[in-house]
DNA sequence: TCCAATATGATAGTATTACTATTCATTCAC
DNA sequence: GTGAATGAATAGTAATACTATCATATTGGA
């Protein structure tokens, strides 16, 4: 599994000036500023910090990464391409469409609780950074930009894929494209809202979050045109 | 109208070191940092270039809000506030549940494109600044404190009331409350995504977003339970 | 084995930002 | 007219976000 993640969970696109994975700096570049990260949040967090925490020097860093913001980019990226991973995994094999598009619903807005085989990346400090912070890798004036170089490919891969889940159940259904990033994005905002600001959602919603999704998506299959 | 709103729009919470509505020099702080956080994005925005607009100096600003980070809170406060009086106002004496319902959606989900009748506030500037940047307003480390004092009150009373709107019309909704806050930050996040990352929602999305919103919380509420 | 990249470390330095403090002039309410 | 509040101007500090340079250690290939 660890080998196939690697190859899976790479982040294609050019986001780094180094690649940090072909080098023990850089792995312990991922490490620590994911932990950290995690720790401070991302307002807190310097490379000046992780670079202290490191052992080396802030130019050593800048030699990865352009800039705080794109190793953010980076690490979401990967995130994501996680969850597209452990969807295609958690979907095989399942023929009838509409239990493969519950699994995936489920697979895609279930909480990380396992620290992972990343011998470099705790999982689930990954996944609280990508519930935090992962608004802020595309909410910039950089954005048209950002994304013409395919920063948020890995984001958008993972929404396609649970749209065309939605689609082989209702090839008509009216807005399949928007119902899946809503899901995506919208399971995130619902973990972060849940943790911090309960009364925005139900009681014990944290538990319930991958049902509620569920029962939504197929509310908007099953319901007669309006 | 102008008085109603000045009494209905206030954000009543002391996010503000010096109320800015009082003064002159204030009310040009809310004009200036809602045109240039517009124009630069929150990022690029500091109170020194505030200052520098405004012909006056760093200090100043810093009498009326201790940080960029609280005046953001400050403004989109503001934003919701004025969302909260319009629905009221959308909605009121429709007797119909259904009706009101889908009124509040529809409110709540369109764009905003006029002025407003703010002496000192472009409203058309705050709404694309709420859709930018309202998230960076609580995906803080700092949330649970902010929320403790109520920062972000009238955001609450936004999905509440649309909330209570839900339940009219299905009293044994599973979901009321996340359907709301999803509906509330959903379609800001959508509107994002239709206008820079549009491969993310359907063709014309932008138009259709109220559209949608209301076809899936109808569908939320006409699902028959599972 | 030795040359040439490659990787890192160390140091230094700049521009900007986010604040804080102090002083002084103005104005406005009582 | 006096005192309190208001704002302008100036100065200064600590941290941040970089950039540049040079020395050195390592390594992989001819």
């Amino acid at each position: 599994m660890q080998r196939l993640m690697q190859v899976n969970v790479q982040v294609t696109e050019p986001v780094y000036l180094k690649d940090p994975l072909t080098t023990e700096l850089g792995r312990r570049i991922i490490e620590h500023s994911v932990r950290m990260i995690d720790e401070l949040g991302l307002e807190t967090f310097t490379f000046g910090k992780l670079a202290s925490s490191l052992g080396t020097a802030e130019s050593s860093i800048y030699r990865y990464f352009e800039n705080k913001h794109r190793l953010l980019i980076y690490l979401v990226g990967w995130y994501w391409s996680w969850r597209e991973y452990k969807l295609v995994f958690d979907t095989a094999n399942i023929a009838d469409g509409s239990m493969r598009l519950e699994k995936a619903i489920r697979s895609i807005t279930e909480p990380v609780t396992e620290k992972g085989n990343f011998a470099y990346l705790d999982l689930r400090s990954l996944y609280r950074i990508a519930v935090s912070e992962s608004g802020k890798a595309y909410m910039t004036k950089e954005v048209d930009g950002e994304h013409k170089e395919g920063c948020f490919s890995s984001f958008k891969r993972l929404c396609d894929r649970l749209r065309d889940a939605i689609v082989d159940v209702r090839a008509d259904h009216p807005y399949p494209a928007l119902m899946a990033s809503n899901v995506v994005d919208g399971s995130m905002v619902q973990r972060f809202f849940a943790e911090h600001i309960p009364s925005l959602s139900e009681k014990n919603a944290r538990s319930k979050i991958p049902e509620l999704f569920v029962d939504l998506v197929f509310a908007s299959i099953n319901a007669p045109a309006r």
